[in-house]
DNA sequence: CCCCCCCC
């Protein structure tokens, strides 16, 4: 084992001095727990031996923790380092700087409990000053680039004079920053940045805009408030990196970020923020933690998620008053599907979904997208704060794209956001013999069925009456021969009055036949005209009424019913009122009778 | 110190 990997000896120095060392194998000697503020983010300290050196300061960034909690690191483990980053912690009050090694990515090479302890390694020196061991002395690393500081014997390491530019210092990870400790820079980009806002409430009022920052160790958002939005809103830019230092930090409220970040920082008058024009590649754009759609099903409403997805459909924009301010809003709807074979409806707001053009079914990715809840599916909502991209150049895009061109364009989708109206679904299906000899309608809410009719006759007498022209009334009116119409439930005399159909229809299905009623709507869709066209048909001609009737025989609906006892003129019959007639949707209507052909076979 | 983010 131990030949097969030989550790990286002496690298541990160069790297405490600054330079990038291609993956360093290292042993690890110990790890401990580092108390934190909040419990669920802890953090690891390792110490780390090189086979000659040991340094007893190095971390593991937090995303990478579950390598300790799963075991995968444990004392005498040989480990890769993959990436890392060094940096200087501030121990707050005292006089000297710490530096750190923080573990970006690491592979386990060999278990520790199938090894021991390698060499003798000694304590590297906190205040290790001494030149770095010339190069041609043999090592079995590879030094790819150096800092600025490490040809430099004075080492800006230690150094945290305000006189030396930031560029000069090394920076700290974002997610080594605490509330506990202020001495300190990051380098990081900015990749997203919101408009100004105002706000007045009990406790004053002012405006603030904040900024996402990234690093390669993480995220946070930082804000500013009042004039140091003046002092700050022009000079920060979205995507571009920047040196910050001396911000205040506090407890992250989770509920408005989805930023992986206990923490958050705001602006204070001390904060220096200067632009970084060296920009390594190494300080990535956005970053996501993205969910598969069909997982959303089951995310607690309001959550900030992060998703991607292609947009299968778009609806036209929608334009309507918002019920509690009145304010005028625009929205459109968009389909995304991804691998999970599901897809979800997302509300794209204002300008975003007046600019959105759907029509080459592009890549959507968004960061902090909150999940909603609408008729019992699950729906996600673009915020002013969330980051939307669409086809961005990321690996997890052209995964997705290849995926939906070859094969999920063609793919059934379950669509998460479907509303299940349990008993819209349940509607049984049942012949009219059944009907008639189930002895439906005994309760209180009725029974409700539906089948597939035929309309044998349209009674055409009594089948249009004069109605109160108010808008939600439908009753009756009297005409009260002097070109006036009185409705008794308004209690009002009308110069006017509409039209409208009480239909009777006598259907038949392969079983047998009966009579339903319909109100004016239905009626309309089996007559295929409206009660007003009816009624001024009939006034021109005795006749039309029911030559109109006659032209629906025979035609074929949907008839979703519901049957009720009821009194009328003391005698008690099942009555039948058609809710809802509608045009065979074949799909649904052969599944149906096909599954319960299976169900006879079986 | 904000934290509103809308509708069916």
């Amino acid at each position: 084992m131990t030949e097969k990997y030989e550790l990286s000896e002496g690298s541990l120095r160069l790297i405490m001095k600054g330079s990038q060392i291609q993956n360093p194998i290292m042993q690890v000697l110990g790890s401990k727990r580092i108390a934190s503020g909040s419990a669920d983010k802890e953090r690891f300290r390792l110490l780390l031996s090189d086979g000659k050196y040991a340094v007893s300061f190095a971390m593991l960034t937090t995303q990478i923790n579950d390598k300790t909690t799963k075991g995968e690191i444990v004392d005498n483990s040989i480990i890769l380092i993959k990436r890392y980053i060094t940096s200087v912690i501030n121990n707050s009050g005292k006089a000297s700087n710490k530096k750190v090694l923080v573990i970006l990515e690491l592979e386990t090479l060999v278990p520790g409990d199938q090894i021991t302890k390698i060499g003798d390694p000694q304590n590297l020196p906190d205040d290790d000053t001494e030149d770095a061991p010339p190069k041609k002395e043999s090592t079995n690393f590879t030094v790819t680039s150096s800092t600025k500081s490490s040809n430099d014997s004075t080492m800006n390491v230690t150094t945290k004079t305000a006189n030396i530019s930031m560029q000069d210092q090394l920076t700290h990870p974002i997610s080594s920053l605490t509330p506990y400790q202020n001495k300190w820079v990051i380098k990081a980009r900015v990749s997203n940045k919101s408009n100004i806002r105002t706000w007045s409430n009990s406790r004053g009022e002012g405006k603030l805009f904040s900024i996402d920052l990234i690093d390669e160790s993480g995220e946070i958002k930082a804000t500013a408030f009042r004039e140091l939005v003046d002092k700050f809103y022009d000079l920060v830019e979205i995507d571009k990196v920047y040196y910050i230092s001396r911000c205040q930090l506090k407890l992250a409220n989770k509920q408005f970020s989805s930023l992986k970040n206990d923490y958050e920082m705001t602006f204070t008058n001390d904060t220096i923020i200067t632009e970084c024009h060296d920009v390594a590649a190494d300080i990535p754009q956005t970053r996501y933690d993205f969910i598969s759609i069909d997982k959303i099903a089951h995310v607690e409403v309001d959550t900030l998620i992060d998703i991607i997805g292609i947009c299968k459909s778009t609806s036209d924009l929608q334009t309507f008053q918002a019920r509690s301010t009145g304010r005028e809003l625009k929205k459109r709807e968009v389909t995304l599907v991804d691998q999970s074979n599901s897809g979800i409806a997302l509300t794209l707001w204002g300008s975003e979904a007046e600019n959105f053009d759907g029509s080459s079914q592009p890549v959507i990715v968004i960061k902090g997208a909150k999940v909603g809840e609408f008729g019992g599916g699950k729906t996600i909502s673009t915020l002013l704060s969330s980051i939307m991209k669409i086809n961005p150049d990321i690996p997890e895009a052209h995964r997705l794209r290849g995926w939906f061109d070859n094969e999920g364009v063609q793919n059934n989708i379950t669509n998460i956001s479907a509303k299940s109206t349990a008993s819209r679904f349940d509607t049984p299906w049942i012949s009219i013999k059944d009907v008639q000899e189930q002895n439906l309608g005994q309760g209180e809410r009725g029974d409700y069925f539906q089948f597939k009719g035929t309309v044998l006759l349209f009674r055409s007498e009594r089948a249009l009456y004069k109605a109160c022209p108010s808008e939600d009334c439908n009753k009756k009116v009297n005409d009260l021969e002097n070109g006036m119409y009185r409705c008794d439930k308004c209690s009002r005399d009308f110069p006017n009055f509409k039209y409208l159909l009480l239909g009777s229809v006598n259907v038949a299905d392969w079983s047998g036949n009966m009579w339903v009623s319909l109100f004016a709507s239905e009626a309309e869709k089996i007559l295929g005209m409206t009660s007003q066209a009816v009624g001024e048909a009939s006034e021109n001609s005795p006749q039309a009424l029911a030559e109109i009737a006659d032209k629906t025989h025979f035609k074929q609906f949907i008839f979703k019913c519901r049957a009720k006892m009821d009194t009328y003129n003391d005698e008690t019959r099942l009555k039948t009122v058609a809710i809802r007639v509608e045009p065979i949707n074949y799909k649904e209507y052969n599944a149906q009778v096909i599954a319960r052909i299976k169900q006879c076979l079986s």
